[in-house]
RNA sequence: GGGUAGUUAGCUCAGUGGAAGAGCACUCUCCUCACACGUGAGUGGCCACAGGUUCAAAUCCUGUACUACCCACCA
């Protein structure tokens, strides 16, 4: 075994080694299923460190589960990610053969896609494997493969029979780069600043004029109303009357709706119903004309043919300069607003007219709220409640059909007359072309063009991987369904999850999970948000070849408390790999001696006192650490693992071991060595769901021929040996040789230098009888070459003083003792001590603190002050002896 | 405008009623036969601010400030 670890040697060996043998593949049997499904990646994706983190803490809550003896599958799969995906195969094409997908039509198009999609594999499936995800290989599921495609048509024509898929001309969010409707959630605001522009309205048959505020000049152009606050008094007047509008003199109404902010800009608005959100309320309230003058790309349209087909932002600056001639304009404020931009192009949203399917979702968000609210399903953190309970409020009807092509084509049919026209009959919901029309008997039909929304298929997917689509009875689905949990990072929590409950509830009439795991989002080292136009992305493969998966893996676990963002930098991996190089050479320490005794038994014998301690801690340890699991605190499981075999395994009982490994007798060796193979054993395991190559490579060498650590369950915590008094003992025995380390520190004792030590007490020696029984340890570890026990002694010369609860310990120190600086150091444990009098003194002269605090507080107080006052003594005592 | 979270050592973060914690960084020690990716010892904090509850508050309550994210019909 190497003295340093490099995980290089094994990580591959041992992927391979959980593919070949199918480890993580499962079927439904008699034990408790635990199941997670993948967030799918996008086919286009690659590692980044937001992946890697989410299925780091799923693969360490199913690798635990495992451990435990559930039967834990983890379904893997890949989202066809509909506009992303398009979008990327489309500048392919454009910069490679100067082609645009029109260019190609819509079926040359597509097999470019599944073509390129063939050619580029799913990289980020390996790239998982590589991260060590324990993810069922025999199960990959794809949104648009066979399975998953039965589901979408499925779900949308038991929703279209049942009345709630509908299509209807609405206002809808286009992005005209994408050339498609998206849905409310796939619109991202951005503070943007700009200006407020002031417009004069004219009055019919008057000099007078009205003035309103707009973000959207141009849109003047499709005024259907001006709009005033019925409460108003400034233009309580006005209502009713009409109004020229400004370049075209179309005349208008003044009208009044409730919705108006008196005390935003003028207090009048223009109404352009058909671009804008708000705008459109108003005239479905008042019944207001709809004038559409912008088209699906961007372009004017409907208006004087002197802005007719310029693009919006030519429109706004030339109706801007005409009101300017016009005198119509009467001021223009600097203003900063939000505004809507394409959550995948960052293009700014139109909001327009356009004929699109809609999905009513009244009854399953109600039922989805309810799910939460009858903790159906638990959030963790449960802050997360509220904002997804909120969400549901409000929610408008889901725009679900996009005007790309990759994606999956709405099973919708219409039947044409023999010309190809399209008839008046009503559209069929079918898996497949129909075979005749029940109104008509048509025989010729021609499916709808649009392509579902992708995160519609993403919704079904917790009951698509079971192949719900083909039978509702599957075997898997009954055992698997509803999962355990849903890792997730808060971006898609409405996008995604919230949907996957309410498809869920719809089609399953159950839940899809009862937990959701939202952790927060990673960020660079100034806190931003890590994004490729930032350029501060970290690549993750690339830390996993620095550092190693495993210290990956452990770093961002560590940093993991739920529901919170967490920065994350070179020094967070190092540290962990740092900690990976500590338990290699822990491991490789009692494999050394292992090989030096011959074979174990797997029972433990502690005989002495570090033995109890050592188990005592790993039982209270190993049972923070599972429940910290079980909670999905994943910090708090790495943090106790780090701290209990780092700082209690390792500096304490190793080398306390080390006593016991000197010994010639192979009896006392071999006793010592039980207990060292079976903590670091039980600890290995507790470890592998977070660093699952180290473990598993230093468990097969620590049990050759037998199984896998991943493959083994549990070992049962050794209640038995749970000794509370040796906590206690431990701790004074540690107490006082880092007092006696810290006085050869402070007095420059030599490291190697041997010192002898005069243990006296004044009442008596039973009072130290711990100290006596464990006097080789603190030989060991203070490099005491002799202890002497006395009573009632005076401090001999040349010596220093430590002061302990019953003890006083003088080391002799010959020429190295420093008289000044040993005075010094009295002096300030004098003060300090003194200080410490003060305090408790005050808190034991409060009456109301004696006649209400608890009774072991007021003892505890007590004892403070008693030990306190018993060193002031004995420092003063050593003092008079320096001289 | 509404909501959620956060503010603790130079940095990254734990701690959620009874004596301020870790890792990294920094200072000193030691290449001691598991580990220099290491050992041992330190330096460093009126726990954002102001009130309140309590015998006792970093911890509970109220408010303020700042930061971040989310939502909204920001004309």
């Amino acid at each position: 075994m190497e003295k340093i670890f490099d995980p290089k040697k094994f990580e591959e060996k041992w992927y391979k080694y959980w593919i070949e043998n199918k480890t993580f593949s499962t079927k439904p049997n008699k034990n408790k299923p635990f199941t997670i499904v993948i967030p799918p990646p996008n086919i286009t994706g690659h590692l980044h460190m937001g992946h890697a983190l989410n299925n780091t803490l799923q693969d360490i809550i199913i690798r635990f589960r495992k451990l435990q003896g559930y039967n834990t599958l983890w379904v893997p799969g890949t989202d066809h990610g509909g506009i992303a995906t398009q979008n990327i195969v489309e500048k392919l094409i454009k910069k490679e053969e100067g082609k645009t997908r029109h260019d190609l039509g819509r079926e040359e198009f597509l097999q470019k896609i599944l073509k390129w999609r063939i050619k580029t594999g799913e990289v980020i499936l390996d790239q998982l494997k590589k991260l060590g995800c324990s993810l069922d290989w025999d199960r990959v599921a794809f949104t648009m493969d066979e399975s998953r495609s039965k589901a979408v048509k499925k779900a949308f024509i038991q929703l279209f029979n049942k009345g709630l898929i509908y299509k209807g001309k609405r206002l809808v969010n286009w992005c005209s780069r994408c050339a498609t409707a998206l849905s409310d959630i796939e619109v991202e605001y951005e503070h943007e600043k700009s200006n407020l522009w002031y417009i004069k309205y004219p009055l019919i048959n008057s000099k007078e004029y009205i003035v309103t505020a707009t973000t959207r000049p141009e849109t003047i152009l499709g005024d259907t109303a001006l709009a005033v606050n019925p409460g108003d008094k400034r233009y309580i007047n006005f209502i009713g009357k009409s109004v020229k509008i400004p370049l075209i003199d179309r005349r208008i109404k003044i009208i009044s709706d409730s919705i108006i902010d008196k005390f935003f800009g003028t207090g009048v608005v223009k109404v352009t119903p058909a671009h804008d959100v708000t705008d459109n309320e108003i005239a479905r309230r008042n019944k207001l004309k709809i004038i559409e003058i912008i088209d699906t790309n961007g372009k004017m349209i409907n208006v004087p043919p002197r802005y007719q087909g310029l693009s919006v932002e030519k429109a706004r600056e030339k109706v801007t300069g005409d009101l300017n001639v016009g005198n119509f304009l009467v001021k223009t404020d600097d203003y900063t607003h939000s505004v809507g931009k394409c959550y995948r192009c960052s293009t700014k949203i139109e909001p327009l007219m356009s004929e699109q399917w809609f999905l009513n979702v009244h009854d399953m968000s109600k039922r989805a709220v309810e799910a939460a609210n009858s903790e159906k399903i638990f959030f963790h953190p449960q802050s997360w409640k509220k904002p997804y309970i909120l969400w549901f409020k409000n929610l408008r009807d889901w725009c679900i059909s996009r005007q790309i092509w990759w994606g999956h084509r709405i099973p919708i049919y219409y039947c044409t007359n023999e010309k190809g026209n399209r008839t008046n009959c009503e559209p069929l919901a079918s898996f497949d072309k129909p075979k005749e029309c029940p109104h008509c008997k048509s025989k010729n039909f021609i499916q709808d063009d649009d392509v579902l929304d992708t995160w519609f298929s993403s919704a079904l997917w917790p009951i698509s991987v079971f192949n719900w689509g083909e039978d509702e009875n599957d075997k898997d689905l009954k055992y698997f369904y509803p999962t355990s949990v849903l890792v997730t990072g808060h971006e898609i929590l409405y996008l995604w999850v919230a949907r996957m409950v309410q498809f869920g509830i719809e089609f399953m009439k159950e839940i899809p999970y009862n937990n959701i795991f939202v952790h927060g989002i990673i960020r660079d080292k100034q806190g931003k948000k890590m994004s490729k136009s930032l350029g501060n992305v970290v690549d993750p493969l690339k830390i996993m070849d620095q550092y190693g998966t495993d210290a990956l893996r452990f770093a961002l676990a560590q940093a993991a408390a739920p529901g919170r963002d967490m920065q994350i930098s070179n020094t967070s991996f190092l540290a962990a790999k740092n900690f990976m190089n500590k338990i290699w050479n822990a491991s490789r320490f009692v494999l050394v001696n292992l090989k030096e005794v011959g074979k174990l038994d797997n029972t433990i014998h502690p005989i002495e006192l570090s033995d109890e301690w050592i188990i005592t801690e790993f039982i209270g340890s190993a049972t923070k650490i599972k429940r910290a699991y079980e909670s999905y605190n994943i910090d708090h499981a790495a943090r106790e693992i780090y701290d209990f075999f780092w700082t209690k395994y390792c500096d304490w009982y190793i080398e306390l071991s080390k006593i016991r490994i000197a010994s010639t007798n192979l009896d006392i060796k071999k006793q010592v060595l039980s207990i060292l193979v079976y903590l670091l054993k039980s600890t290995l395991q507790l470890m592998s769901p977070i660093i699952p190559f180290i473990t598993s490579e230093i468990w097969q060498k620590l049990n050759k021929n037998e199984k896998i650590i991943v493959e083994s369950f549990l070992f049962a915590i050794p209640e038995n040996f749970y000794s509370e008094s040796s906590i206690e003992k431990m701790n004074t025995i540690q107490d006082v040789i880092i007092k006696i380390r810290t006085l050869r520190s402070e007095m420059n004792i030599p490291a190697t230098m041997q010192i002898e030590a005069l243990f006296n007490t004044l009442d008596g020696n039973d009072k130290i009888r711990n100290i006596r029984e464990n006097e080789n340890y603190i030989k060991q570890l203070a490099k005491i070459k002799s202890i002497q026990f006395h009573k009632n002694i005076t401090k001999p010369k040349n010596s220093a003083v430590i002061i302990l609860k019953n003890v006083e310990i003088f080391l002799p120190l010959e020429e190295f003792i420093d008289i000044e600086k040993e005075k010094v150091r009295l002096m300030k444990e004098i003060t300090f001590t003194n200080q410490e009098i003060e305090k408790v003194t005050l808190r034991l002269s409060n009456e109301n603190f004696i006649k209400k605090a608890p009774k072991t507080e007021i003892e505890k107080t007590k004892a403070r002050l008693n030990e306190a006052r018993i060193k002031i003594e004995r420092i003063n005592k050593s003092l008079k002896f320096l001289i």
